[in-house]
DNA sequence: ACTTAAGTAGTAATCATTACTAGTTAGGAG
DNA sequence: CTCCTAACTAGTAATGATTACTACTTAAGT
């Protein structure tokens, strides 16, 4: 993979965020400082970064991809309510013995209502009664 | 939700299947029944199965969903190199101390090389040796 | 400095999924 | 058993995230 001022810039973004970027997100992140990139090189490079292992692919059910950094091994945690996805860094260590494919690695979804959310409701709720 | 042939169709084809189909696979095979059955119903039926937890949506990296039922609760093994989905049902327990979001559910999706490919490696291996 | 394979911007195309429309039906009320 | 209506359906058009294509540019080895 040749270095190229886009790559860099990509990597960067999607590197020093807590968040998890969509491509467009990314693009418009980009923008700032390469006017002229192109949405299509985002998409060509975060492609070639997943399958490089550089970055992460998450599946969402919003019907778009987000893309995490790969600095640190960890799962995720989504919010059914506000969608939100926060990192998991709590080590997790499953034993899988006897199993007869070839496990090379597994990430957790883990599902639930955030902290957040969580609050807004009970407020919600004694504010009504 | 009130009953329909075309939905009673659908689960029954999911639930009376081992592979993971998508929603155009789905709509091939209602199409054996009930020939003049919409792929926009399919849809529709499928996303609101989802959202009543009556099945399970796989988001895979191919560029659509897939569908699972929900008989038994499990996690997934991709397969890397066919991305043939297999069901895990060996019992994971995780405990997830001391965490500040509500989780309600998890999935577990394992990535590695299947047998089937693991095997086919091997042979070609020694073949060319 | 020259060469060229890999990268890029800009735009068009793809295709899984959703939205829309006019007609159909499950199933409760009278 | 009819009537009513909200929920459902078939068929088709639209959406929108992602990919493909084309002509131009550039990194980096010789």
């Amino acid at each position: 993979m040749r270095k190229s001022n886009q790559k860099d810039l990509i990597l960067d973004i999607i590197n020093h965020s807590t968040n998890h970027y969509t491509a467009y997100e990314i693009y418009e992140r980009c923008q700032i400082v390469l006017p002229n990139i192109s949405l299509g090189t985002v998409y060509r490079n975060l492609n070639k970064m997943v399958m490089n292992n550089e970055i992460e692919r998450i599946k969402t059910t919003e019907g778009y991809d987000r893309y995490d950094n790969k600095i640190k091994a960890h799962h995720h945690f989504i919010c059914d309510k506000c969608q939100k996805i926060e990192d998991v860094f709590e080590p997790i260590v499953l034993n899988l013995n006897d199993y007869d494919n070839e496990v090379t690695s597994y990430s957790i979804m883990f599902h639930g209502i955030c902290k957040d959310c969580k609050r807004k409701e009970e407020n919600y709720g004694t504010k009504r009664k």
